[in-house]
RNA sequence: CGCGGGGUAGAGCAGUUUGGUAGCUCGUCGGGCUCAUAACCCGGAGGUCGAGGGUUCAAGUCCCUCCCCCGCAACCA
């Protein structure tokens, strides 16, 4: 048997800190839709995903909610395992930053760049937040203090291991030039050379004495593995590299695509290549940053509070609606609009009333006119021609698509042959030909060229819907797994005449989209606390004093640049606390200068937000009228000193 | 002058590489059909292709200038 010619694609390793959103099931269902496409053309298919579980966030996380950083991942785990089921993303396996075989290669990996001087001993230095433990870079503070609590930070120096990517560099530049696919799309290549590669790279820190939860170093314990050597050793790691049984390596590595999101490009062009070139391995053939989905043109994220729930989603409209929607959307590599609007609508468009519809007319017909049974074509007509014609050059072009993982492109194919089909109906009139026995003849070829068009259109779907053919096959009494092959397609007719149709339930159900949109928008995990209370809804003294109000005095003024309404206040609150940076969006009502020197009143407790850059900590009242048109400050009168409680 | 992406009908997008009547989906208006999931089919209306200048017989597409939006350094796909 001749060797089967590999595939081998990976999603990132994703961070299990929280549960999983929308986005990382966009990457997850392409991954998953090019892996069974590649399966159904017959290639030997290995597809990779996981968690990448270190680090400090996580060992918070747990900290907080007063469990071990094992168990806390572990539990976020199995919820991901479970969406992936959920949504019929069949990995070959699943690699966990906290499994034992990884942890080994990671170590390996980072012994063998060690000995071979890729990686050697210095010294970090950088900014330290005491009370959080934390290093960060001169560029991560937020008016230099610490990015995460806002307190001041320390100069100091660690110890760290550190990768000498600036050795690489050249060799780096020359090789992405070199091979134009390696980064896709395009757009992300120049990015990359432009903004990293040609003006230097600096050596990467890719060790810790700080953070306890990661991998040690073998040969210096006092060290962790810190991020990225850790995270995207897991391509290989998962495949036994470095093992005593390394058979997967030998057959799958390099990889053909890994799939990653934008944000994370750099690593996956930079780092990670320059790993694997140390090493004296292949380069992976491709790796491609898709897009976000985007939420009032807002990236979707949890601080946000915008997410939108897969798991939600799924179980309300099925995970072959969601797998549509969101291969369909947009076009991979860019950014796309996510709305519920947009979601109920393709789903009754396209799955609803074409396909859906499709389906159920043709069987309908086939059991009003022939008794259930599919019958045997006679001579085709050019009508019947033209329709096969479009029928048998579909997979060949949705294969061009597919190649060059353009997904929306490859269903609009499809879409147009289930279009043709639907118009084919119109113009052969069944409803007319039955009337006359000669009109019946004519009746069975037609029938049965869109039978066998409904299983193209089946085994064409499968990769982004794997759950709807099977119940589009069993309508059209398809029993024969041979036809439901993609090779099966090479020639249109091989649908037997003579199986029994059975019409069942409707593929996709039309949704009531402004019922369902009321239903749906306020998400079951909106937060009430969120919306300003109800004019009636009346609180408590306690809930009052949950909130601190004080007195402040401001004391610099400056519009934050590249914003209309952003003014970026220093506040004292007298003497005894330190002095505070909070943005208020009044600067279309006040200028900067004049607000130096008054007093305001200060919602001190709030939680801080980072925007545009700058950590704000805290609100200054205003009152507003109904359009927020005009803002007026509130201030205390004359007298009033910073720090004064408000109550 | 930091880099990259984007600005095309009410909404969401394609088209720009290789200049040649501006297209798709949804919505909207009108018609047809009755096999079907109030579905399907046909037709219409709706765009100074961000602004200005240039090259050309011809520019959404090439060149120049400008404006606006988004992202950009470390564990957010």
């Amino acid at each position: 048997m001749p060797k089967q010619e590999t595939f081998y694609i990976t999603t990132p390793i994703y961070y299990p800190s929280d549960n999983l959103h929308i986005g990382h099931a966009y990457c997850s269902v392409a991954a998953d839709t090019m892996a069974r496409y590649k399966k159904q053309e017959g290639r030997d298919v290995y597809f990779v995903t996981g968690t990448d579980e270190h680090g400090q966030k996580i060992e918070r996380k747990a900290m907080d909610k007063g469990v071990t950083p094992q168990a806390y991942v572990d539990e976020i785990v199995a919820g991901i395992k479970s969406l992936w089921k959920l949504m019929n993303v069949e990995y070959d396996d699943f690699i966990r930053t906290t499994d034992q075989r990884h942890a080994k290669c990671v170590q390996d990996i980072f012994k063998q760049l060690y000995e071979q001087g890729d990686i050697y001993k210095g010294s970090y230095e950088g900014w330290y937040c005491t009370p959080d433990e934390t290093f960060f870079t001169e560029l991560q503070l937020v008016d230099g203090k610490c990015p995460d609590c806002g307190r001041p930070v320390e100069r100091t120096k660690e110890e760290a291991y550190f990768l000498k990517l600036s050795k690489y560099q050249d060799w780096l530049i020359q090789y992405i030039e070199d091979h134009p696919d390696f980064i896709q799309p395009p757009s992300r290549k120049n990015e990359m050379l432009n903004n990293f590669l040609k003006p230097g790279l600096n050596d990467l820190c890719v060790s810790r004495t700080t953070v306890k939860w990661g991998i040690p170093v073998n040969f210096d314990p006092a060290h962790t593995v810190y991020v990225w050597v850790d995270a995207l050793s897991n391509y290989i790691s998962v495949l036994g590299y470095g093992t005593d049984d390394d058979s997967l390596y030998q057959r799958y590595w390099p990889a053909d695509i890994h799939l990653v999101g934008k944000e994370i490009i750099r690593f996956h062009t930079i780092i990670w290549p320059i790993i694997l070139h140390a090493l004296g391995l292949p380069q992976p053939k491709q790796i491609f940053g898709h897009g976000w989905l985007v939420l009032d043109g807002m990236k979707m994220s949890k601080s946000l509070g915008n997410v939108v729930d897969p798991v939600v989603l799924s179980k309300r409209y099925s995970s072959d609606a969601i797998r549509y929607f969101l291969m369909r959307e947009m076009p991979f590599g860019a950014d796309g609009q996510f709305s519920y609007e947009a979601l109920l609508k393709r789903i009754n468009a396209d799955l609803a009333n074409d396909l859906g519809n499709l389906v159920s007319r043709t069987v309908a017909m086939v059991e009003k006119y022939f008794d259930g049974v599919v019958p045997k074509p006679g001579a085709y007509e050019e009508v019947d021609l033209s329709l096969i014609a479009l029928a048998e050059k579909t997979p060949k072009a949705v294969q061009q698509e597919m190649d060059g993982l353009q997904y929306s492109a490859a269903l609009s194919h499809i879409w147009a042959l289930i279009g043709e089909a639907n118009r084919y109906i119109d113009l052969t009139t069944p409803w007319v030909l039955f009337k006359t026995d000669e009109g019946k003849q004519r009746l069975q070829t037609v029938l049965y060229v869109l039978c066998e068009t409904l299983r193209f259109i089946g085994v064409l779907i499968a990769p982004t819907m794997p759950n709807t053919p099977d119940k589009l096959f069993t309508q059209l009494g398809l029993q024969d797994d041979a036809l439901k092959t993609l090779p099966s397609l090479a020639a249109f007719g091989k649908l037997e005449p003579g199986t029994k149709v059975a019409k069942g339930e409707a593929l996709f159900p039309r949704i009531d989209v402004e019922k369902e949109l009321k239903d749906i928008i306020p998400t079951p995990k909106a937060e009430p606390a969120a919306k300003a209370p109800e004019a009636k809804t009346e609180i408590s003294i306690d809930d009052f004093q949950k909130i601190q109000l004080c007195v402040a005095q401001v004391t610099a003024a400056e519009k934050l640049e590249k914003s209309d309404k952003l003014l970026k206040l220093t506040l004292s609150l007298g003497p005894n606390e330190p002095e505070r940076t909070v943005l208020s969006g009044i600067a279309q009502f006040y200028a900067a200068e004049d607000m130096v020197g008054r007093l305001v009143v200060l919602v001190k407790n709030l939680k801080p937000v980072k925007i545009r850059g700058v950590r704000s900590e805290g609100m200054i009242l205003c009152s507003s009228d109904a359009d927020d048109k005009v803002l007026k400050l509130i201030s205390p009168e004359a007298g009033a000193q910073a720090g004064d409680t408000v109550r």
